[in-house]
RNA sequence: GGCGGGGUAGCUCAGCCGGUUAGAGCGCGGGAUUCAUAACCCCGAGGUCGGGAGUUCAAGUCUCCCCCCCGCUACCA
């Protein structure tokens, strides 16, 4: 039999449930339905990434054990999953993997081994020790990245620590590597070879420009004084496992790899049978799983998955992010108050043009329930099926029409048979399939509501409550009702994995055999409807929500929250810079953004995700406060060099009358000669969050002007006389 | 700074290798109708297709320049 692997990303443990968890969950339940219709046996991943510091801290600061904590999250995740239908019972996942279970470490320490055992493509180990610099705050024990840290009172002293307000330290610690640098080559040779790897294809492009930039060994490893909360390095009882390599490799052991607990009763090996999969992700984890997953596991001797599809992002009306401290974040609880299921799934794959990023409020999926699914979808079987009830007792309607009564038909536009509607619900599904086997969700849809309004069409055409006035016209109108009942048979089956309640439901109301589930879109054939058939009950698949009324109530709700300060989803776990994007990341988000690359700095913060917008059309002023917070001094360059393997970069040291002078880079090389440079007064911009660049760090900026198109820069300076240090304002 | 994708009706977007009056859905206005969830059906609303120049018999559709937005990335800091 056919096999289809799926997952979602093992979304991170210290997070409640949110959009970015739902969104993509759905289109993964979709995507595993409509192969479960097609005949393939199926499984469907989903799960948690339960280990690591964010972890510990989120604990920490709820006063559980991490072990506490993340069966709490899990709890929560798993109720909303079972709320929208997505769980095991309800024919959603089938497994739900957590990174804590102890087949997980079993499997994750083989695959470590694995690797450790096996040589790059161009010799070296592929794991090997070195050590791993950052800042190390002491009282917490760990690491912290740029988010994590405060700027200090002072230049040039270190950066405080969030938690404690004090000064961290730069500690280098001893760390495994795994040699991603050597894996350049066979990834590039993979995403020539496979252009089908990494989708859409744009992302694909971005990927491959990545690796061709060039990757870096990363870090895989923390020493367990201070991340002890992960899974122990093999033979290494002083180490652990960093974060990112543990959680990729649940792809695998969640089917068995490295362990033995995943055959089935039968014996049947899971992992034999389903790996390897697709990874549907988030746009922000791409390169973890294009990039580092495939490297993983070609070095430990693995089959590469099929591909990795990524997703967009869903943005406010404004295009920011979904963000809870932004308070413009879709709550979960108030969707499942107020809006069917069924009407939010089919929004989320609607709405969206799947790969790109798409804008959502309450307010637009109402309209698109309302639109599309009421006047839609909804009317029309209710208007098909009220009539098979009103005027043949519920009793499904014969198709033929007699030749006595052919010209009768014909005479009111009703065709002797259906060959115009069944062909054109041939070619809609035949779309429909393409569409969808190539992630094209909002395209299937459109496809399949352009032939819900044809068949409203046919109707409007066809009058039946004419035909009803005359008994002879009696044939002409059950062929009629049978046609329009037969093409809704077919839309249900066609969109069961996006709708599966409300199209079972339709089937019950159609009192047919079997279920939508069970049948292959591909297979369906004209006819399938049986005349004689007594319909069961009719009611309103999805009834018209009242605008005005619902989204009075939501924003009430939201005002209350607003008031009492209380979340629905509560705030605890979550750290003032880890939720920064609850409601659009995914797995990734307060994991963290990517292994700590060797000798590199972490991840910077991200400004603007949470600066409050502009009104549009107006001037951006910044009033004075903003002024006052840039802070811009006079230095004097007391030394200038090149940057090696920088044709851009010069390194200077200036002192900005401080006690000790500071190392400032500026990307000039290309204009200036550095020994021109020295002794020169220059204005510097001294408060500006220190950044690593080329390996050098820099602590602060040097204003000079862009002139001209290839903005030649032209530095400032004093025509009189400035001591060092003098604030400029 | 580099690479990539965009700027088309109020909104969301289609418009491939250049070719008759520039399209769809939603919303809006009008008409028709009553089987249906004030639904469905029909008609309309005129958007200088970001700006400019060019190639051509003919350009949203190709070339060049410019402006703006987004994504990724960097030796901007």
């Amino acid at each position: 039999m056919k096999t289809f692997y799926i997952t979602t990303p093992i979304y991170y443990a210290n997070s409640l449930p949110h959009m970015g968890h739902l969104y993509t969950t759905v289109v993964a339940d979709c995507l595993a339905r409509y192969k479960r219709q097609r005949g393939f046996e199926t499984y469907f991943l989903t799960g948690t990434d339960e280990h690591g510091q964010n972890i510990m801290r989120s604990a920490a600061r709820s006063g559980r054990t991490p072990k506490e904590h993340v069966d709490y999250i899990v709890g929560e995740l798993k109720q909303m999953f079972g709320a929208f239908g997505l769980d095991r019972e309800r024919g959603g996942y089938d497994v739900f993997m957590r990174t804590s279970e102890p087949f997980h470490y079993e499997g994750a320490s083989a695959f470590w081994r694995a690797v450790a055992r096996n040589k790059t493509p161009k010799g070296r180990d592929c794991i090997y020790k070195g050590f791993y610099e950052g800042w190390f705050c002491a009282p917490c024990g760990t690491f912290k990245t740029d988010e994590e840290l405060s700027l200090p009172e002072h230049e040039g002293d270190a950066p405080l620590c969030l938690i404690h307000e004090a000064p961290v330290d730069r500690v280098s610690e001893e760390s495994y590597f795994f040699c991603l640098s050597d894996y350049e080559g066979a990834l590039l040779e993979l995403f020539e070879k496979r252009p089908d790897f990494v989708r859409p294809e744009a992302r694909l492009n971005e990927v491959v420009s990545l690796t061709r930039s060039g990757l870096q060994d990363v870090s895989i490893s923390r020493l367990k004084s201070s991340v002890g909360w992960a899974i122990p390095v093999p033979d290494d009882p002083e180490h652990t496992i960093y974060i990112w390599f543990d959680a990729l490799i649940n792809y695998i052991t969640a089917l068995g790899y490295g362990h033995g607990e995943r055959l089935r009763g039968d014996g049947e090996n899971l992992f034999e049978k389903f790996w390897p999969g697709m990874h549907l992700v988030g746009k922000d984890i791409l390169r973890q799983h294009a990039i580092l997953w495939p490297a993983m596991l070609m070095a430990a001797g693995v089959e590469l998955p099929h591909a990795v599809i990524a997703h967009g992002m869903w943005l406010d009306q404004t295009g920011r992010k979904g963000s809870k401290t932004l308070g413009n974040a879709l709550e979960l609880p108030v969707l499942l108050r107020h809006y069917q299921v069924d009407a939010v799934r089919y929004f989320l794959l609607r709405e969206m043009a799947f790969g790109q990023d798409s804008k959502v409020d309450y307010g637009v999926i109402l309209e698109r329930a309302n639109a599309d699914l009421a006047s839609g979808f909804g009317n029309l079987t209710s208007r098909t099926l009220t009539m098979i009830e009103r005027y043949f007792d519920g009793v499904v309607p014969s198709p033929e029409i007699s030749d006595e009564r052919r010209l009768q038909a014909k005479r009111v536009g009703v065709g002797s048979d259906a060959q115009e509607l069944a062909s054109s619900l041939e070619l809609v599904r035949d779309q429909f399939v393409q569409y969808f086997e190539n992630y094209a969700f909002h395209r299937a849809l459109e496809t399949v509501w352009g032939m819900i309004a044809r068949v409203d069409k046919f109707i409007s055409e066809a009058k039946p409550w004419v035909l009803a006035k005359s008994e002879d016209q009696r044939e002409t109108l059950g062929a009629v009702l049978y046609r329009s009942a037969e093409a809704i048979r077919w839309l249900a089956v066609l969109l069961h994995p996006l709708m599966p309640d409300s199209t079972r439901s339709l089937w019950r109301q159609m009192n047919l055999s079997g279920g939508p589930e069970k049948i292959d879109p591909a297979e369906l054939t004209w006819g399938g409807l049986q005349p004689g058939t007594r319909i069961g009950e009719v009611s309103a698949l999805f009834p018209r929500i009242d605008k005005g009324k619902i989204m009075a109530e939501i924003e009430k709700e939201i005002e209350q929250r607003k008031e009492t300060g209380t979340q629905v989803a509560g705030s605890d776990g979550t750290h003032a810079t880890q939720a920064a994007v609850p409601g659009a990341a995914t797995a990734a988000e307060t994991k963290p953004e990517q292994p700590p690359m060797q000798g590199a700095t972490e991840a910077e913060a991200v400004p603007g995700a949470a600066q409050p917008a502009t009104a549009e059309g107006v001037v951006n002023f910044i009033n004075i406060d903003d002024f006052v917070k840039v802070e811009m001094r006079v230095g004097e360059i007391l030394t200038a060099e090149r940057v090696p393997k920088a044709d851009k970069l010069l390194r200077f040291t200036i002192d900005l009358g401080e006690a000790a002078p500071r190392q400032i880079l500026a990307g000039i090389a290309q204009y200036y000669e550095p020994e021109n440079l020295i002794g020169r007064k220059v204005a510097v911009v001294s408060n500006l969050q220190p950044r690593k660049l080329r390996g050098f760090e820099s602590q602060g900026m040097v204003l000079a002007a862009s002139v001209g198109e290839e903005g030649r820069p032209v530095l400032a300076t004093f025509t009189e006389d400035v001591p060092n240090g003098a604030r400029l304002k």
